[in-house]
DNA sequence: AAAAAAT
């Protein structure tokens, strides 16, 4: 059994000396978990500076020398920041309005934990509030921080408040989705967040996020995780995959307290206080995005609230100096994008050399968005433990050739766990599909709009920035109260348009992909597929702005012949979703053509949908290598159009090899691949 | 085609 990986029950060493003598006054000093109850003597921490935070607005002006940990965990989206007293941009893509108490003011949970009335105060006693662990590990023992009722509400909302409640979850969907498991001694499933498995401080931070049943990754992953495993799971955005490593993962560190000092770090191989102020995380989780990275930052916090661990996050486009303080302070777990982690181990301040969990999280937009030399030389090129030595779960929507490498090289005898899809069994979601040709979109579109009146917001997607804009334009024109976003409007523009949607100045939105996913507006009552994406689950993904949290939605997607590409994709989800199906689409999707857009096989689901298969379960291959560039379809232009072996239920086997592998059950139709889809969209 | 990612 791989049991050896756990946050073991390493001792603590009691001779680790405090940090305080080497601490320079006034810097801060990195402390190491089990030595964090310490009352700081001549005060390492923040309270040491961090003073003097302005009461007022003032997160984004100048940065004072001191500790003030004013934006440390919430950086400025904008390049020049937003203005004092303004609402925020946030890096998950949410508009926050401006609220002077939630960032790094006094009393917040990044503050500096000293003045302002925060209940923290320097000297003596030495909490600090960061993140949002503010225990300790004392004796052997988890001793929870103090219950923190501005940070509670910070981090958990009002109970009732439906701004935060359940991130738009609609737990009852979740009995229906399948999951499936493979692997040698799969654990039974929990049903339950109950002790054991789980920790009794990790369950009451789970009720305090008002989780009540696990998902059904979660079912699974906890046990999986706490039995020591490996995880592969093809799960989408939604599935509460996030809780699904989080929970075992703290769970395991409040039971087990904090690693030893670093195994071998650089430098004097231990802690060196003050001078090295290198960070030592036991946890590591690499996600593609910043919305992301934050998102499940977020989550890190409030599940390690009061707790020991202190979760940390760090990605491009934001001040690295807040974000250099911010893990000086205690890092145990660490949320990062690839880029800036990359950074951060290069200017030796972060060393992985003590991870004891590693998560990928979608793993496969990593590789779609170029991290792959990134991600292999944060895995494998630094000084991470070896596969054997810590604990590796890895996430991806999908699992072609390329994920497939990932997993055999990162993982060891892993469970494979495959999840259906949330979202596409919502009934909350009426979907409708209507045949309308390109020049009639238009007209079709202010025929929705005078019909379905002024309730809600209407969110209307386009394939193009340019679309977006001429769009949005025409719909003014016509005396629409419409505003558009896209990648091309500068931070300040987006966030003025999402704020004029948001507060329903303009309820008319019209939006590139750049608000296909993570963007959380409660009230959409309407999503327009005014040009159907090429991707079902970006399809997927953009109809889940509506029809959140219990409401009702409606989408409406335009459709055409230059839509054939996802028809059955569609077709298939609007069967599985309890849709009605127009009789064209069954019809177009009966035309068929030999190329289907997705080179499905028979029986094989693409790439979204569902089951992607333990590939390790089929047979055949010639053994061993993986076929390199050539092996993949060889089919010129084709393949590298492709990403990756959509191959569905033909996924190739590692050993798979050659063309044959790669769209082998595939009905590309056009087996010589030569001419390929290239002209696909 | 769009989006995102270290500077």
């Amino acid at each position: 059994m791989a049991d050896g990986l756990q946050m073991g029950n390493l001792s603590l060493n009691e001779s680790q000396h405090a940090p305080q003598g080497n601490a320079p006054v006034g810097r801060a000093a990195y402390i190491p978990p089990h030595l964090r109850q310490r009352g700081p003597g001549p005060a390492p921490g923040p309270s040491a500076t961090a003073d003097a935070a302005p009461s007022g607005p003032g997160f984004g002006g100048p940065r004072d020398g001191g500790g003030n940990w004013a934006n440390a965990n919430a950086p400025n989206f904008s390049p020049r920041g937003p203005a004092n007293g303004m609402p925020s941009w946030t890096p998950d893509g949410k508009l926050r309005p401006f609220n002077p108490n939630a960032y790094g003011n006094p009393g917040s949970s990044y503050g500096g934990g000293s003045s302002g009335g925060g209940s923290y105060s320097g000297g003596g006693s030495s909490q600090q509030a960061r993140g949002s662990g503010d225990g300790q590990w004392r004796d052997g023992k988890h001793v929870p921080g103090p219950a923190n009722a501005r940070l509670e509400r910070e981090l958990f909302g009002v109970p009732n408040d439906p701004s935060k409640q359940q991130t738009g979850i609609n737990f009852s969907n979740y009995d229906d989705i399948p999951v499936e498991a493979s692997g040698n001694d799969v654990p039974e499933p929990v049903t339950q967040f109950t002790n054991p498995p789980l920790d009794d401080h990790l369950i009451a931070n789970i009720k305090l996020a008002s989780y009540i049943i696990p998902t059904p990754v979660q079912k699974y992953s906890v046990p999986i995780v706490m039995n020591g495993r490996d995880l592969m799971a093809c799960a989408q955005t939604g599935s509460g995959k996030t809780g699904g490593f989080l929970f075992p993962i703290l769970s395991q560190a409040f039971q087990n307290g904090p690693s030893a000092a670093p195994a071998q770090g650089g430098g004097g191989g231990q802690f060196s206080y003050g001078r090295q102020r290198k960070a030592y995380p036991t946890s590591l989780i690499l996600a593609p995005t910043r919305e992301l990275v934050s998102q499940i930052f977020e989550e890190a916090r409030k599940f390690a609230y009061r707790s020991w661990v202190r979760p940390c996050v760090v990605y491009g486009g934001a001040d690295i100096g807040s974000q250099l303080r911010q893990i000086e302070r205690g890092c145990d777990l660490l949320v990062a994008t690839p880029g800036r982690l990359v950074d951060l181990i290069e200017r030796g301040r972060i060393s992985l050399a003590n991870i004891k969990y590693l998560v990928l999280d979608e793993a496969d937009r990593m590789l779609d968005m170029g991290f792959e030399p990134q991600i292999r030389r944060i895995v494998e090129g630094e000084d991470m433990p070896g596969v054997d030595d810590r604990q590796t779960l890895m996430f991806s929507a999908t699992f072609p050739r390329d994920i497939q490498m990932l997993a055999r090289d990162f993982l060891k005898d892993y469970i494979f766990l495959s999840v259906g899809r949330v979202g596409s069994t919502s009934e909350n979601i009426t979907q409708k599909v209507e045949y309308v040709e390109d020049a009639d979109k238009r007209s079709v579109l202010l025929d929705i709009l005078h019909t379905h009146g002024s309730t809600g917001l209407t969110l209307i997607f386009v394939e193009t920035k340019r679309m977006a804009d001429s769009l949005s334009d025409f719909l003014i024109n016509q005396r629409f109260p419409a505003t558009a976003i896209h990648g091309d409007r500068t931070q300040r523009e987006r966030e003025r348009a999402l704020e004029l949607f948001r507060n329903g100045r303009c309820p008319i939105l019209v939006a590139t992909a750049v608000a296909a996913r993570g963007l959380d507006i409660p009230n959409v009552t309407h999503v327009i597929n005014y040009d159907l994406p090429t991707d079902i689950d970006d399809y997927v993904h953009r109809i889940g702005r509506t029809g959140r949290a219990g409401n009702t939605g409606i989408a409406t997607a335009f459709f055409n012949r230059g839509n054939r590409g996802v028809v059955r994709d569609l077709l298939e989800l609007l069967k599985e979703a309890h849709q009605e199906v127009p009789a064209f689409l069954e019809s177009i999707a009966r035309e068929g053509s030999g190329f289907s857009g997705r080179g499905r096989g028979g029986g094989g689901r693409g790439r979204g949908a569902t089951a992607t298969r333990d590939v390790r379960r089929i047979p055949g291959g010639m053994g061993g290598g993986f076929g390199g560039a050539g092996g993949y379809g060889g089919s010129g232009g084709a393949a590298p159009s492709y990403g990756s072996g959509y191959g569905g239920a033909a996924a190739p086997s590692y050993g798979g090899g050659g063309g044959a592998g790669y769209g082998g059950g595939g009905s590309y139709g056009n087996p010589s691949g030569s001419s390929g889809p290239s002209s696909w969209w």
